[in-house]
DNA sequence: GAAATACTATACCAATCACCATAATATAGA
DNA sequence: TCTATATTATGGTGATTGGTATAGTATTTC
């Protein structure tokens, strides 16, 4: 149910997607479905944000864990959310991102598994970078680096949409290239 | 009801908001809304869109026209959207956002619109940046830099929704000078 | 002033929305 | 085997959705 809702969630939006789409969708009755999410609607919302959250993270470890250093391993991830967008026919945008801006700031739940989510990437990134890089950069450097490449990735990925295209994602690698080296040449 | 609309669209996305809710908000009644929009809400959508892409067009005149260079202007233009952003309690995103991750890519008139939109901003703010800095920048390098903007103001105004600060849409402003920045270095 | 057009108002439609009650069926623990 | 719990299945709840039909009133145009 939860991959179900996800997929649709990501193409069409929280609220454009009914609740007997995902049923249908994933097979499961009606009845199942509010007895795993008593809540209802909102409770798989933030199931799927949470879900959404786990993936990625597992995917970052994925990537920076067989990376040669940092720039290899944002290399890699941004092309991964580019490939991925590509093969779901320029449709499918950030699980988190078609939640957020449908509930937030009313629902703070799902607001804060958001931003829980955003801050956990951001941690797993600039640890696996610290260890790679081997003190040769700063802390404060990778993380304003990593909070760029975030943001560049979830905004590449708005524009893509519009484009629909992957070039604006791919941008997102440059965008933290760059930022990254500015922060390194303040000292 | 195009102002109300937007309003309502950019807290709540395009199907989390009612028609009902739009009319009430606006004070119009509903045989005037089909009147004025005999395609219906998918109409409404369109004529948000388009009038949210002439709103920031004029924006990005009055930023561009009182600027001493190119910086200075995308410095005033990130603090008027967090400045707006932070006026609306938080709430409130990127019109042209919220309607287009709801109805891409299955709407190609909503896509093509926004795309439209985004495409004459860039225009217009590097076509104003060519002036500004009289030939000392290229046009290539300023097209790179202002689509990293565009993709740092709209990423940065997404992960603002999930931390409920400006901080993340600020940072535009340093993704545009350092892309800026490694875009003259290679020559 | 008559005719045509622009706009408003009201009531209504079928479809869908999230949600729930309840009965039937598996599954597990003693 | 009996009992308690977990899960599934079905059929429906009222409310709300976007959209329409139609009658009415301004407003304009000739």
């Amino acid at each position: 149910m939860i991959d179900a809702a996800a997929e649709l969630f990501r193409a069409r939006g929280y609220h454009g997607v009914g609740l007997a789409e995902i049923l249908s969708e994933s097979g499961a009755p009606k009845g199942s479905f509010y007895h795993h999410f008593p809540q209802g609607k909102d409770e798989l919302a933030l199931a799927v944000i949470e879900n959404g959250g786990r993936f990625v993270s597992k995917f970052i470890n994925e990537v920076f864990e067989s990376a040669r250093n940092a720039e290899d391993a944002v290399s890699r991830f941004t092309s991964g959310v580019a490939y991925a967008f590509k093969e779901s026919g320029f449709s499918q945008g950030c699980p988190i991102t078609s939640i957020l801006l449908e509930l937030t700031p009313k629902d703070e739940a799902v607001r804060s598994a958001a931003n829980n989510a955003f801050e956990t990437w951001i941690e797993k990134m600039v640890a696996h970078s610290l260890s790679l890089e081997q003190g040769k950069v700063s802390r404060q450097a990778l993380d304003k680096a990593f909070r760029a490449f975030l943001i560049a990735i979830e905004g590449g990925w708005i524009v893509a949409r519009a484009t629909q295209t992957v070039a604006p994602i791919m941008m997102a690698h440059e965008i933290f290239a760059s930022t990254l080296k500015m922060e390194l040449g303040r000292r």
